[in-house]
DNA sequence: ATTAGCACTCTTAACCTAAGAGTGCTAATG
DNA sequence: CATTAGCACTCTTAGGTTAAGAGTGCTAAT
C-alpha cells in the first residue's frame, strides 16, 4: 500500500517530531509543524488512517502517535533531507586518518573513534576479511619442537598469526625452505587463491610419499585458512546512556551483551555486507530481540570494487538520521579512499 | 584510631548486611545478625560511636547506617572470611585455559571471559609489558620503498608489529641481513636488554660513517622501543546493569567512558602492578571520580617472579568480596602457572 | 472536503495522609 | 555502671485522591 502525498507529509512530520522530542506527537503539533495548512481535526483523520495501516501507533487512547517500525522504514526509504556534513568535519576525518600513517589496524581503530565522536553513537568498524586481500610475506617460526607460529603479512599492514602444531621433526631450516617457497610462488595472490592452489597440490601430494612435502602443505593450509579473527573496533559505548530512563535499561543491557558476543555481532553485520551501499537495520523489524528500539546503520568500505569491511553505528531508533547517515556514509567513503591509497602506495610518504 | 572487638563486630555486620541487601542497616538488624547478644539500644550506642568516627553514615535521620569508604577499607584490611572457590570451578578454569593451547593472547582473552562469568562483574586482563619478556624472532618486511614492517615474536606467542619508515634505498636483502644479525646476536634477551645494547652500539656508530649500519640500528631501535600497545581484554560489561537504578546511571556511564580510555585505564591498573599481591582500589577513596561507588580488585600475574600483567574486576563497592577476591586471586595464580608452563615448555603437547 | 465544537479517556503531577523504620535520649534495671 | 526498655521524634515511602491537561474521535456545521 502506498501513501498519498498528504499522508506521507503527515507521517514525515510525525517521525521528525518524534525523533526530535522522543514524545508521542499529537494532531495539533503536526498541524503546526507540517506545511499542509490543515486544521488539527483534518490531521486527525489522516492520522487515523495511518494508524489503521500501522505506520504509527498510540501508546494509549489519549496520547499522540509514535511511528512504528513500518513508519520509520517508510521514512527511511523515501529520499530524505540529508544534511551534508560540514566541510570542516570531512577535513578533520581525512587529516586525522592521514596522520595515523599507512597502518591499517590503526587506521580502522581511529576511524571508529572519529565516527563515534561525530555521530554521538556507538560506532563499529569491522576489519577486512582477509580472503580477498593479497598477501605480502609469510614466515614460520619454530616456537619449540612440534609447535610453529605462522605470520602472514597482508598488504596494507594487516597481520594474521596463528599457532600451529606440526611434526616434531620439522626443523627451522625446513621452515625457512617452506616459507621461501611460498613467498616465491604465491606472493601477491589473495588468500582465497592460495587456498585453491594448495588444495590442488594436496590432492597430487597424496599419491606421493614425500613426508616433508606433505607437512609443508599442511602447514600452509592452516596458515591460509579463513581465520575467524575478524576484529571489531567498538567505540563510544557511553553514548548509549544519552536520554535514557529505567524502561530501556534492560534493553541497553542487551546491547552490551550483543557487543561482547563478537560472533553474533559479525553475523548481524555480515547481513549487510552484500548490499552495495549504506543499509539500515531496524531492530524492531528483524528478529534481533537484542536490538528492539535500536537501529544499526552500516556502510561497507571497499577495495577495488569489493566490499571488504563495514563501518557502522548503533543508536536508538529515534536518532537523527539526517545527520548520522551522511556521517556513516562519509566515513566509509574516506576509508575506502585511504585503503586505495595505501594499497596503491599513493599519498603516503611514510611516518613522521 | 583502632576499633575494639565489639565495634569491629558491629561494623562487620553492617558491612556484610549492606553488601547483601544494598539497604541501610538498622540497629535491630545488627542485633539479630551479629553474635553479640546485645539489645538494639546498645547497638545503637556503638553505631553512634562508629558514625562519630565516620566508619558508617546515615543517609538521613531516620535511616539505618551505610558503610563509608573508611568502613569498607577497615573491613577489607581485616582478615575476612573468604569462601574458597569450589574445586570444580578451579578445575573449570584450568581445563578451559589449557584447551586454548600455548597461545598467550588467546589465553588472556579466555581468562578474562572466565573471570567475568564466575565473578559476575566486569573483568579486565591486561597483556604483559613486553619489556621483560625474551623475544624469539624478528623479521623486517619491506612494505614498499621507504616503509618497513617489523615483526617481533615474543616467547609465549605475543607478537608486536610496527610500521617504520626508513631510507628509501634500503632493500629487502639489507633487511634480511639486519634481521639475521639481530636474530643471531640478541635472540633470547629481553626487550629491555636489547635496547640497552643498541643504545651503546649507537654511540659507537655515531663516530663511524657506515650509512647502512646506522640505518640498521635505527630500525632495530624503533622495533624494540617500548610500545604503547598493551592491550586490555574487557568482558562482562553487561554485569554493570545488575540491580541498578536511575541514580547510578550517570556513574555507570563514567565507568564505560573509563573503559574506553585505555590510557587512563592502564594508569589506574599500573598503580597496583607494583604491589606484590592482590590489591583493592575503592573509587571513593582515590581521586578517581569516574569510579565513585565502584571498586577495582586487581591481582598481578607473574613470570619468574616478575609481575608482568594484571587480572582485575570492576564492580560496585558493595560487591561480595568473600566470593570475588578468591576468584581474582585464583585466576591470577592459574595464569601465572600457565605462563610458566608455556615458557618452560611443559604440559603443553601442542594443539589437537 | 474541511473544521469547529465537545464529550470522553487517560496520564501526569501535586498534594495529602498513614504506616513504618529507625533514631537518640532518658530512666529504669541487674 | 554497662545494658536495656520505653518513648517521642524525624524522615521516607507507598497509597490514594484530585485537578489539570493533552489528545482523541465523533458529530454537526460550513
Amino acid at each position: 500500500m502506498n501513501l498519498d502525498q498528504r499522508q506521507a507529509d503527515v507521517l514525515f512530520t510525525v517521525v521528525k517530531s518524534y525523533i526530535q522530542s522522543g514524545l508521542p506527537v499529537g494532531s495539533r503539533t503536526v498541524a503546526r509543524k507540517s506545511n499542509l495548512n490543515l486544521s488539527p481535526a483534518s490531521i486527525r483523520n489522516i492520522m487515523a488512517d495511518l494508524t489503521e495501516e500501522s505506520y504509527i501507533e498510540q501508546p494509549h487512547t489519549s496520547a499522540g502517535r509514535v511511528p512504528t517500525a513500518k513508519g520509520f522504514r517508510y521514512y527511511l526509504d523515501s529520499k530524505l533531507d540529508m544534511e551534508p556534513l560540514p566541510r570542516e568535519i570531512e577535513q578533520k576525518i581525512k587529516s586525522s586518518l592521514a596522520k595515523v600513517g599507512p597502518d591499517l589496524p590503526r587506521t580502522l581503530s581511529q576511524a571508529s573513534k572519529l565516527l563515534s565522536s561525530i555521530s554521538n553513537q556507538i560506532s563499529l568498524v569491522i576489519t577486512p576479511s582477509h580472503q580477498n586481500i593479497r598477501w605480502k610475506h609469510i614466515d614460520f617460526i619454530l616456537l619449540r619442537p612440534g609447535l610453529v607460529m605462522s605470520i602472514l603479512v597482508m598488504e596494507g599492514g594487516m597481520v594474521q598469526n596463528k599457532v600451529i602444531s606440526v611434526d616434531r621433526d620439522i626443523m627451522t631450516d625446513d621452515l625457512i625452505k617452506f616459507s621461501n617457497y611460498l613467498n616465491e610462488h604465491y606472493q601477491g595472490k589473495t588468500l582465497l587463491q592460495v587456498r585453491v592452489s594448495i588444495y590442488e597440490q594436496m590432492k597430487i601430494a597424496q599419491r606421493q610419499f614425500n613426508q616433508l612435502y606433505q607437512s609443508a602443505l599442511r602447514l600452509a593450509r592452516e596458515s591460509f585458512e579463513p581465520e575467524n579473527n575478524r576484529q571489531v573496533y567498538v567505540d563510544g559505548t557511553h553514548y548509549l546512556f544519552q536520554d535514557t530512563d529505567l524502561a530501556n535499561l534492560s534493553k541497553m543491557r542487551e546491547v552490551f551483551k550483543l557487543l561482547e558476543e563478537r560472533s553474533k555481532l559479525l553475523k548481524l553485520l555480515d547481513q549487510t555486507l552484500e548490499s552495495k551501499s549504506l543499509s539500515i537495520i531496524l531492530g524492531q523489524e528483524q528478529d534481533w530481540e537484542e536490538l528492539s528500539d535500536y537501529t544499526v546503520i552500516s556502510s561497507p568500505y571497499s577495495l577495488k570494487g569489493d566490499n571488504i569491511g563495514m563501518v557502522s553505528i548503533i543508536g536508538p531508533t529515534r536518532m537523527n538520521y539526517s545527520r548520522i547517515i551522511p556521517a556513516v556514509d562519509l566515513t566509509a567513503r574516506i576509508l575506502s579512499q585511504i585503503l586505495h591509497d595505501i594499497y596503491e602506495y599513493k599519498n603516503h610518504e611514510g611516518l613522521a
